[in-house]
DNA sequence: ACCATGGCTTGGAACGATCCAGAGTTCCAC
DNA sequence: GTGGAACTCTGGATCGTTCCAAGCCATGGT
């Protein structure tokens, strides 16, 4: 397997199975074995043929391999288009983390945007081109529209994302429990002695935004505490967040604040810093998303980690799974975040 | 081309260009020229074909066409392993940009992380299977031993970071001007009426470190202002960032920071947090990179912002001519970055 | 009337791998 | 010693596209 990085020559063109076949002195097929089923051969001819692949540091060409078998081994990865400001940057830990989890298993990642109004953008030419084996797809809170269109199309795919309005349908999915996310969020600060806290979240139509409302509600009420005056709903930016925090903060002077996202509790470190009061002395604050800014930002956000790196891994399990047995329906699968604690809290 | 997204039929296997030149009754070379080169068709001819294309929604097999003319369309792009708390989290402006643009010009791309110890680790399996026709290279700042191989193995590359350790390399690049990044930054507090500008940055071996350091001097002695014990070297992190903070608040009592990276940006934030300064009043500060952080941070961080998406498009367009023309020798190009001013000055 | 020209179209070969069916060996049981 | 299974290995066909050389046909000049 060791193959020399440079080899000593440098050939214009790359060696092919033919190549190696007559170094060797067997037939293509058998070198095709040897690459595929090396357990179909005698150990000597492998052992002969193996000479000849190193020797001439061989590697099956992609494009051939794939127009026969039909599979590129390519994974294609949607990811939605990035918002200056907004604190999905988070998602490069997932990206990172499948790509290197889908090198592992033999699969590279196409990478690809696609145009935010259009869930299909993107999706069509590849699949029509026969460029990639599967998809991962991101978003299924914008809606049913990209699993079902994929499904009629019958591309295989997996979603990071449980399929929110269609309960029964087969993909595999993986999520993170947003809902228990925000619960040990509230519930960390009622053991730090709070009571009266509130929440910023997102506008009701967010599937995202009321299922980890419900956290919220669910964790105060189990501790027989009050919700009323305590909530409100705005858009996902940082110039919101921090117009509704001083909303809150005027009106009903809560000692605590859980956000449905980072870029809230950025808005929320904004107010208070007019306001001149101190994150995590004056008031405590929790966000969502651990991203890079709530680790960094002074002195630390504690944020709702979400195990962006156990989803991408099992993804990737699901992939191959899929990948192997075409009929495969997995159960979805539901991660639990964790809560990462600093000084805002 | 406005192909149907779901055809009325759905056949298992897509359709091919044999299947299109039936339906057109033309040879199957007259569909491929029909794709490939429209001019060569009589009008009429072009017309037909054109509808049985759409009738079919036919699309060309990627392996098959990538089997016959040996490219694939794709493109590698090698990220640096993305460590936690580090801001290269702007990266992924990068990348998205890159991404786009290579797809507008026809190109896919490959995204691959390699293990940063081994700057060759992953080039060479994707070179060998011919799996894609160029490489992004984005740290040549760690040395040149990534464009040697590459040169040496004839794969095509262009780098996002000058060639620094080789000023001949004939490979096209694309860079910022870092140096200049740290000129505005300081002649922007010059202007604002500092006078004691500190300097935050990497260690001496760190050649991105004394680039951008270079521009503080620079602008500092133009104005002709001393910079004797304003200078501090670190890593390139908060905790860090914080120590030399403290230590150079302590010993020389500088109005201003201007620092290497948002990174130690943050660290200085940190600093001033235990000490209950304000940013933007009692103390200035620039970073540099214009990562999520800067933006969102109140009261903003004021830093230096390299045109990424420029830096991307470039990029693109030097691939395309290079795939283009095999003997295409561009100029490096050098990119100015600009200040985004924000509270913290 | 003829040949050369150029525009348009065609069928066969090739890219480099795997699938498939069969051929040659080896080995063991009867 | 023979039949047959099991183990190895092989050559031809094939995936869907583009390259290549040649063919057809109308046009125009001689």
């Amino acid at each position: 397997m060791a193959v020399p990085r440079s080899g000593g020559h440098i050939s214009a063109a790359p060696p092919t199975l033919a190549d190696v076949a007559e170094l060797a002195g067997v037939s293509r097929q058998t070198v095709s074995n040897a690459v595929n089923n090396p357990d179909l051969l005698r150990a000597d001819t492998l052992a002969r043929v193996q000479d000849a692949i190193d020797k001439l540091g061989y590697q099956p060409n992609r494009a051939a391999r794939s127009l026969r078998t039909r599979a590129s081994h390519l994974i294609g990865l949607r990811m939605p288009a990035l918002q200056e400001g907004t604190a999905n940057a988070m998602m490069d830990r997932f990206v990172h983390t499948f790509v290197e989890a889908a090198a592992e298993t033999g699969y590279h990642v196409l990478l690809f945007y696609g145009d935010p109004a259009d869930p299909l953008d993107g999706y069509d030419e590849l699949l029509r081109s026969t460029a990639v084996d599967a998809f991962v797809v991101t978003d299924t809170h914008l809606g049913g529209q990209q699993t079902t269109w994929l499904q009629s199309r019958r591309a295989r795919f997996v979603s990071f994302g449980r399929p929110w309005t269609q309960p029964d349908a087969k993909h595999p999915w993986v999520d993170v429990d947003l809902a228990y996310g925000a619960e040990i969020a509230t519930e960390h600060l009622i053991e730090r002695g709070h009571s009266k806290i509130a929440w910023i979240g997102w506008h009701k139509d967010s599937l995202l935004g009321e299922e980890r409302r419900s956290g919220w509600i669910h964790a105060m009420h189990t501790h027989g505490l009050s919700t009323t005056g305590l909530a409100s709903r705005t858009e996902d930016s940082i110039g919101s967040g921090k117009a509704a925090a001083d909303a809150i903060l005027d009106e009903t002077e809560p000692t605590a604040l859980v956000c449905a996202s980072d870029t809230l509790a950025m808005g929320v470190l904004h107010s208070l810093f007019e306001r001149r009061l101190r994150l995590g002395e004056d008031i405590a604050v929790v966000g969502f998303d651990d991203s890079q800014v709530a680790q960094t930002v002074p002195p630390g956000i504690t944020s709702v980690r979400p195990p962006l790196e156990e989803a991408a891994r099992e993804l990737v399990k699901a992939l191959e799974e899929l990948l192997a047995t075409p009929s495969y329906a997995a159960p979805g699968v539901m991660l639990k975040p964790v809560l990462t604690v600093r000084g805002s809290s």
